[in-house]
DNA sequence: CAAATATTGTTCTATTTGGAACAATATGCC
DNA sequence: GGCATATTGTTCCAAATAGAACAATATTTG
């Protein structure tokens, strides 16, 4: 029997922790493959996007923020920021009451480049939401908005 | 203005691909914190206990299942087994028709240990779901499950 | 005001990760 | 049967990742 006539799906709702498991394959499945194209074509990593897409939705942020708001380690944001500094898509200035901290905000080509990326995520999204009708889509939508705003609120 | 005065849950609903933003940062927020703690107590990363919990829902599997099933490269199932079996929570045999195959499976060593770690994951998703009342989970889990089963299918 | 504490962003380092090439075996095709 | 192609699992290597320590600056506390 070769390994792929074995049906693996049964883990789905055949395990302690059914949510957990979905919302992690789910989000494996939404990204990864699309974060894949875009470090071939454009050279860009994980982290690097993120930034793009944390600024393209704020006017100004702080590596801090984006830190926050992604959940990920400082370090790999700074390393993020000045690749992205380099490739002109971002641009930082100082704030002037805390030397501590920079403000970061996108650049013109950064965000004609957000525009053209952000489209490889719509139509993943729209390929596999498609399995839900208008209607479940928009019960999806107002579940995972709560959560996401309890989470967030928790943590 | 510090940076965490301000609302930077706004990103939610206030991007292109919110279903696939949430998705993400809710898979982010039910499992990064369980693995960073089984890491810390037990010595296990990701690749392996995902191993052991492909393994504790299934009598056989081969590394190449857990590959498919968990969308993780073979090499890096192929070390997490190599480490499983040194410390006896897995054991393998090789397949009689096919030489190039193993079947792997959990010992009684390593189902204990799974039973002990899952409720940590159990724990972090009743914490996070309790945003919910019992009609939205059962929403959610429909929603889900009909989600994973039509991106089983289309990948 | 001064000393202790906290925060921001960076560098250093060890671990994790995954692509690519590989050997061994199996399958398909003529 | 024999040769091309596929599949499984492994090793090698380069890149990504994240913890920890650090310097610079702010804030708090006495």
């Amino acid at each position: 029997m070769p390994a792929s006539a074995r049906d693996l799906t049964a883990i789905f709702d055949r395990n302690e922790v059914r949510d957990t498991y979905r919302i992690s394959f789910l989000a494996n499945s939404l990204i990864v493959p699309v974060y894949d194209g875009i470090k071939r074509d454009e050279g860009l990593n994980r982290g690097e996007y993120l930034l793009l897409f944390c600024l393209a939705h704020f006017p100004k942020l702080t590596a801090q923020d984006v830190a926050n708001m992604t959940g990920r380690p400082r370090n790999s944001i700074s390393r993020g920021v000045h690749r992205m500094l380099e490739k002109s898509y971002i641009q930082r200035e100082p704030d002037e009451s805390d030397g501590r901290q920079a403000w970061l905000r996108i650049t013109p080509e950064g965000r004609a480049l957000h525009k053209r990326l952000v489209k490889r995520f719509e139509a993943r999204e729209d390929a596999l939401l498609s399995a839900l009708s208008e209607r479940e889509r928009q019960q999806l939508d107002g579940l995972l908005q709560k959560l996401v705003l309890h989470t967030a609120s928790v943590d």
